[in-house]
DNA sequence: GTTGGAATTTAGATTTAGTCTAAAAACGAA
DNA sequence: TTCGTTTTTAGACTAAATCTAAATTCCAAC
């Protein structure tokens, strides 16, 4: 069921370069929806997954984080200053069909150093 | 420094065929040193990670693993029952490294039900 | 537009994986 | 043996996520 406060979580995530937490998206949503829950924010994101509109990300802190497309694709991480940027690996997707069968979705993280910091250090 | 506490965790991840969470290891490693502490396990993990002698996977439970190798592969992960299995996909390591250059390390993760749980919900 | 049952939201309590603390113990070099 | 460093321990603490139960919203049938 389309409640305003799915819709405008799901805005907020569609409309985000960022990659959000619960926490941070619950912050976001209050600023349109001050009474909005905790507690809805969760439920939402669940089904959203669920209806695989958005993605989970299972964050290396302990936290999660939610992407705009449930398809999914890959993530570069710096380890020197954390930023996130997509990567996209479209044969992987294939290959883990191959060899599993029918999943769900895959997540696939590739600690590096970025571009700039690599600039930085030399 | 190498401890009896830490001799006996890293023992006991080395042996095992699973991927025990945190609380796992406490349980097990207490048969053998019952007064060893939670604290301690943690300490142990997070030293033996940092010198490269494991590898963590980023539960989708919420709940660390711990994985005898700390080559990177990819791992299943039961989204009904959390159960990890090894996956490896050889070529996606020259795949990443092709369109990224250098990197550090990869985590793979693919979401799935496993067999048994398959059966269950049959 | 009113009614009634189902789905959703809300505020706050609860759970729990993981971290922190401070005192005690183990270690190792001199 | 002594002294300083590292590690262990028990238990308190933190915080992301879940649960609860009452209130609200929704919508279809009348």
């Amino acid at each position: 069921m389309i409640t305003k406060q799915r819709e405008a979580i799901l805005q907020i995530i569609r409309s985000a370069e960022e990659h959000y937490t619960a926490d941070e998206l619950l912050a976001e949503v209050k600023k349109v929806m001050p009474t909005i829950s905790r507690a809805t924010v969760y439920n939402t994101l669940h089904y959203l997954e669920e209806k695989r509109e958005i993605l989970r990300i299972t964050g290396e802190d302990g936290k999660d984080r939610y992407d705009k497309s449930y398809v999914p694709h890959g993530h570069l991480i710096c380890r020197e200053c954390g930023a996130i940027t997509d990567l996209n690996l479209p044969k992987v997707a294939n290959m883990i069909k191959r060899e599993v069968g029918s999943y769900d979705s895959y997540e696939l993280k590739v600690r590096y150093i970025c571009p700039t910091c690599r600039e930085k250090s030399e």
